[in-house]
DNA sequence: CCCACCCTACGAAGATCGTCGTTGACTTAC
DNA sequence: GTAAGTCAACGACGATCTTCGTAGGGTGGG
């Protein structure tokens, strides 16, 4: 498949994990999801091989063990998943895209500020399809 | 199942039909759809009747056929996918998500002058669940 | 040497999803 | 009244997702 395919719940779980902590272990991995969901340790090591065979995430022998890591930034991950829900449930629509993001939940002043400050600097960059 | 679960792919589809539509036969919905993708009559109803069961739509018949309507409004259904994206990718950062909508593609400058027009009239209501 | 422990690999079970064929009921046209 | 068309219902199949048990290989302690 060489479109990257969208992850599954599960694995943007995991994804999580290798983005936070740069390249690990399957085991380190397992033990820094263990405080929100509680599966067998062979589960996790299923899913990054699963991810492994999918192209989501990269890996390199190390001694008995392998290192994994996310093969695309956190970042344009994102977008990717973005632009999926845009495309999907907003009809391609940014700004309404972004009003319901909004109203999603009580953003708070100082983040309201934020967003304000990144429509000013926004403008110039298009790079990293 | 009280929580409203999350519509799959196909089921945003249609619930996108119902929306544009108003309440509308399962022929109706499947003709709208043929110009997208083209699946059986028997697969739209089908959908239909599972998303009845669980409750992303209500029917009422009338005559020999079914009239099916969104159960809840497009607003309201977009609020909850973007939050949970916000949730499961995002870490519940507002900001975030919205600098990738913004970079997920080029926005045209119309757009980012309504989101700041959003912006500078956001701020006091949050009705609504 | 053998036991405990860690690692990977693999298969399989159960659930959900999308798809469609078939059936049976009802209407309408001849 | 029979044939053609429309409709809802249902079962089933293949694909994918998530989960785990089991097996097998390697390493270190006693």
């Amino acid at each position: 498949m060489p479109p990257i395919p969208r992850p599954t719940d599960a694995e943007l779980a995991i994804l999580r994990v290798l983005w936070a902590r740069g390249p690990s272990t399957v085991r380190e991995v397992h033990t820094d999801m263990a405080d929100t969901r509680t599966v067998a340790y062979t589960t996790t090591l299923k899913l990054l091989q699963v991810m492994t065979a999918k192209g989501l995430v990269t890996r390199e022998a190390r001694g008995p063990q392998h290192i994994y890591r996310a093969r695309h930034s956190e970042q344009l991950m994102q977008r990717r998943l973005v632009r999926d829900l845009v495309d999907r449930a907003f009809g391609g629509s940014t700004s309404q895209f972004v009003l319901q993001a909004l109203a999603s939940r009580r953003t708070s002043p100082g983040e309201l500020d934020e967003i304000r400050r990144l429509l000013d600097t926004y403008g110039k960059d298009t790079e990293e399809e």
